[in-house]
RNA sequence: GGCCCUAUCGUCUAGAGGCCUAGGACACCUCCCUUUCACGGAGGCGACAGGGAUUCGAUUUCCCUUAGGGCUACCA
């Protein structure tokens, strides 16, 4: 038998990071077995559901490097599939017609809460004769379907990860609805559990490896399959990822769907990365590995079971790893969006070689992709403007005389290789008798109006090729 | 309220009765490298939630307590 798991996500928001670690596992699960990985996107609930949401999420799990061999298939275009698989329950028995209406279902959840019972359905229309449900009809009332769930009857699985799992018929809430209100005859849109179990047997699923809050949903369905009379798949609850404060995180927390990580700078191999360290380890524990690299070793046995918190400096620094494992040639243009983004003016052609020097030059300073912009800001200006700092550095005795000498050889070249740059500064340490901190200082102070910054040579380097050196040491002599 | 799940450094985790004086990574601190800031390198700080039981021996097995989380829809 081979491996079948899939991905199903639900077009109603963006790609969440919590789906996209669920499919990261269930990818990995795919390849490790040679298996297949299939993508389905659930929008039966025609109210929440919008094709952007479905174009983000597909988007994503390409941007993510999350390939699928199936799919998408849409529940939206499989309502047939569901509604024959209502009927054959409702044939064999083990579904029914419920006319209770809403008001009905609130005063009795109302009643059991100040009774501090579980809120559940009385199951008072189970049995109904066909003179009750004439007479409902004839009120009106357009009924649910209903799927009958045996109080003493105990759901027993072998969960991948967390072991033996129990539930009992009486925690399920009552008799479960399939389908939607529909006219008396009717079958009604199908929702979540039966849809997700006609699916999942349709498509034949091997292992369903989804969210531990998903554990009850697991105890309805698998009352489905047996309802349907088909063997249960294999199922496996990984842990959920937690905000700070260990809740699960949700779009509230801020920042949660991939797109914004993209767009704050993350790369998807570091994400992906970040998100297979949580919950699961590699045997030789290794931190930093690729998606085809953590396939073959990847095993559900290693999945801890416990949630784990979203760690922002874990992600940072897998994410500067990443950044600085690249070559300036791979990693140009990644960093080339953001600084056109904050308007700096480049030609990605004609600039490619400065271009690149820069890159090598901030590439070990960056743990975002987006920090690029203000780490380079004063190769891109026209001017700068001294803080403090800078400024006591320029009035330091000597600095003045020090610029002065620096002006006059930049002035009578026009292009320094980095050795005659280091030569020059040397010269110039010795002619005004100072220290080489001095002539450092000064001159960084001079160039970029800051303090610190990226190595002080090759930026010397190229802002003089790009004929700012001069005017800004100009400038901050006044 | 009910049910279910979980519990090792601040965080992510290794650990499947003696290998543990509990290992690694991030963060933090110190030092080195360095004009600076980063990067990189070397150290340091730092945890088995509590109580029973089983055992010659428990982080590891069992029970209870505590804490945290999840679920409790005609959402998915």
């Amino acid at each position: 038998m081979t491996v079948r798991v899939r991905i199903a996500p639900s077009p109603t928001g963006n790609l969440h990071i919590g789906t996209a670690r669920t499919a990261v596992f269930n990818w990995l699960f795919a390849r490790h077995c040679g298996g297949t990985f299939i993508l389905r996107v659930e929008d039966t609930d025609t109210e929440r559901s919008k094709p952007e949401y479905t174009q983000n999420i597909l988007d994503g799990m390409q941007w993510l490097g999350l390939n699928w061999d199936e799919g998408p298939l849409f529940q939206s275009q499989r309502l047939d599939l569901y509604r024959q698989s209502i009927q054959t329950l409702l044939d064999n028995g083990s579904a029914y017609r419920c006319y209770t209406s809403n008001e009905e279902l609130d005063t009795l959840r109302a009643a059991q809460e100040a009774n501090h019972q579980a809120p559940r359905y009385d199951n008072r229309h189970r049995n109904l004769t066909p003179e009750q449900e004439a007479a409902f009809i004839a009120e009106g009332r357009r009924p649910v379907i209903r799927f009958k769930i045996d109080d003493d009857r105990e759901i027993t699985w072998l969960d991948l990860v967390r072991d033996e799992v129990t539930w009992k018929g009486s925690d399920l809430g009552g008799d479960m609805v399939i389908s939607r209100a529909a006219d008396e005859h009717e079958l009604g849109q199908p929702l979540y559990n039966l849809a997700v179990v006609v699916d999942d047997i349709d498509m034949q699923i091997t292992h369903i490896i989804r969210g531990e809050d998903h554990i009850a949903n697991t105890a309805k369905q698998i009352l489905l399959y047996e309802g349907l009379g088909v063997a249960v798949p294999t199922f496996a609850h990984t842990p959920l990822i937690l905000s700070d404060e260990g809740k699960k995180l949700s779009k509230r927390d801020g920042v949660t769907s991939i797109d914004d990580f993209k767009h704050m700078g993350y790369i998807a191999p570091a994400l992906v990365n970040y998100m297979m360290l949580l919950g699961w380890s590699s045997p030789d524990a290794e931190e930093l590995f690729t998606l085809d690299v953590a396939a073959p070793q990847f095993d559900l046995d290693r999945v801890h079971k416990a949630g784990g918190k979203f760690d922002w400096d874990k992600l940072n620094w897998i994410n500067s790893q990443y950044i600085h494992a690249m070559p300036a040639e791979q990693l140009l243009p990644e960093l080339i969006p953001y600084w056109q983004a904050a308007g700096f003016k480049l030609d990605p052609e004609a600039d490619r070689s400065w271009l690149l020097q820069l890159t090598s030059l901030i590439g070990a300073s960056l743990a975002r992709l987006d920090e690029c912009v203000e780490i380079s800001r004063v190769f891109f200006t026209d001017t700068v403007t001294l803080n403090e700092e800078a400024a006591t550095k320029i009035a330091q005795p000597g600095a003045k005389e020090v610029l002065t000498s620096l002006l006059m050889a930049m002035q009578a070249k026009s292009d320094f290789t980095e050795i005659e740059a280091q030569e020059l500064i040397k010269q110039v340490t010795k002619e005004q008798n100072v220290k080489k901190g001095v002539v450092m200082q000064s001159l960084r102070a001079a160039l970029t109006g800051e303090v610190h910054g990226p190595d002080l040579i090759q930026s010397l380097l190229l802002l003089h090729q790009h004929h700012l050196a001069v005017p800004r040491i100009q400038q901050a002599l006044g």
